[in-house]
DNA sequence: GTGAAAGCGCTAACAG
DNA sequence: CTGTTAGCGCTTTCAC
């Protein structure tokens, strides 16, 4: 005798080996209503034994309930991310929803086609990295009729509401503090910026408060790809060899900066007493390494955990008031690299 | 008047927009079968104008197929998965099978939580990473009836098909390379290792290797928690302190490894002419040390691209032959912290 | 406390 | 090439 073909169980397979109706089987199953405690086991027993495994597929077409939240962010390659999905993901376990990650590589176009690709599975939510997207996006993301939570950003205008930093006014405060400290000839560094908006606003902060002190910045280098550790180091090096009298570099995240740093302390270069240095982000890698590198913690993890709140709020109560704003204020990290006294 | 109640539309409204029938709406939509151009257009334009996104619970349930493939790891917080995701998503890419990710904090309770979860949307393939789950989620991989490919190790039986490297036979060979290299006091450091199983495997075919030559681990540290390149310090510190005639540490991932050199390197110490060094994992940080680490490379990418290979064929044609256990070869690179000449 | 009927939005299978 | 019919497996609703 062949052996069974491998037909998933049902509810009514869970029926029949109980003796029990579908009905107050799918009752047990999910804890609604009252059973008697007599039946309850019945059916779990049989569920247990038959290795049942409800197909939610057909619970959410019958209920018109999908306990899934869409989590769209651009990359997973940069702990950044991992660590606002943690926050996400501490939030949502008390509840009953449950988080799904899409993935875009900073593509527009991969964006539409991921959102689209979650909408159609109807989620009870939405939260996206960044404010920027295509018109058909937000199109989407208005027509789905769901909260959508835009994240890490808040300088635009979000669809609905959004949980972030103001990237502009981070670059702006990093570059009052290295003014305030007394560099004056810097240097820029970071990817490559067309698609990296968050970074090309704290660049536009950044030069913006220079350039009311009529300071320019001295020079700057962009890349992208590869390494983020051995980046940092080539970009430094390239820097320094056109333009030796800098007393300054700006990194556009830590990784790069991480990188500077190892190579100009194998140059002998004093820091900060020579060139002060600056990251962005606040990973856990800087815990380690040879000088506490000054950087901003853009607070990941709270964006994570807020952004799931709101949801999980409007999830429970989808009339309630919530704000759609929530602008977090960036905490800068002096470390050793950015006082000079 | 009020807004219109934000209902999601379906293939009604798109068939009473376009005057065509659901089931060739569904047709045009899905681009099956032949449909004449005349209408096809009809149907597009009232789509897109409607903006009309697919129900995929209600198709899922009708069609009795889904394109989703569920991937269980530990944790995205280690760059190990995610570039075993990058590589699975590589090839998945090229069919019309989605990875949908989950999270187990390398908790076998949590991962069988999340695997009843996903298997529960009744995906079309699971990759779960790691051969050791509890009996219950073996039961439900094996009551599934969908291809499951085990990934990252090969020192156990699959429930079906495996794909990734001996950590024993990795730990062996990296013993092997340390001892022919003349080292003889040899000190292990790394992750607490009752949950972390490829960890344990590579500290037994290491230790025994050493055993063959009469010699014995000269000392070890485990962590848990924390920042790994801060952990890597600190660990090393303590080793040193208590063993300081060590001429060798071999740390149990690369992270700690770095952390380990920095300091080393800050006490003045001579790698690998006084102390050498190897880590685990080939993690593109590695680029950007001072000295390029000893480590061996898993090829994580190509583990993830195999696994998915095998998820997408057997899609394609359920019945072909596959191989149940694909065992790769990792790369060992002596980088300048092994070779002493 | 339990059950029967109807239907969620879509697609397989079959007619024309 | 296009339309009709009958479910997919579950939950909602209403009876009992």
């Amino acid at each position: 005798m062949p052996p069974t073909p491998p037909r998933p169980l049902t509810l009514r397979d869970v029926s029949e080996a109980s003796g029990v109706s579908e009905m107050t089987v799918s009752r047990v199953l999910r804890n609604r209503g009252d059973v008697s405690e007599a039946t309850r086991e019945k059916v779990m027993h049989a569920a247990k034994s038959l290795g049942y495994v409800p197909n939610k597929i057909a619970g959410a077409l019958a209920s018109q309930r999908v306990n899934l939240i869409a989590v769209v962010i651009p990359s997973l390659r940069n702990m950044v991310f991992p660590e606002v999905l943690a926050g996400i993901s501490s939030v949502l376990e008390t509840t009953d929803l449950q988080p799904v990650v899409g993935v875009t590589d900073y593509l527009p176009e991969k964006e539409e086609r991921v959102l689209y690709e979650m909408l159609s599975w109807r989620p009870s939510g939405v939260i996206v990295a960044g404010l920027e997207h295509s018109e058909a996006s937000r199109a989407m993301l208005r027509a789905a009729g769901i909260p959508v939570v835009e994240i890490m950003d808040t300088d635009g205008t979000p669809v609905d509401a959004m949980v972030g930093i103001s990237h502009r006014r981070a670059g702006r405060e990093m570059g009052r503090a290295i003014l305030k400290a007394g560099f004056e000839r810097i240097g820029f560094l970071g990817t490559k910026m067309p698609l990296d908006h968050r970074a090309r606003k704290r660049f536009e902060g950044f030069t913006e408060v220079l350039a009311k002190s009529g300071i320019e910045i001295a020079d700057q280098e962009f890349y992208s790809g590869g390494s983020a550790l051995a980046k940092g180091r080539e970009l430094t090096q390239t820097m320094l060899e056109r333009t030796p009298d800098v007393d300054f570099l700006y990194y556009s995240n830590d990784m790069i900066a991480a990188g500077g740093l190892l190579w100009l302390l194998e140059q002998g270069i004093d820091i900060p007493g020579q060139i002060g240095l600056a990251g962005f982000n606040g990973v856990e890698l800087l815990q380690g390494l040879p000088r506490k590198l000054a950087t901003m913690d853009a607070g990941r993890r709270e964006i994570g955990e807020t952004a799931a709140r709101i949801i999980a709020a409007r999830h429970d109560d989808p009339e309630a008031e919530y704000e759609h704003v929530v602008e977090l204020t960036p905490k800068i990290d002096f470390g050793d690299t950015l006082k000079r006294w």
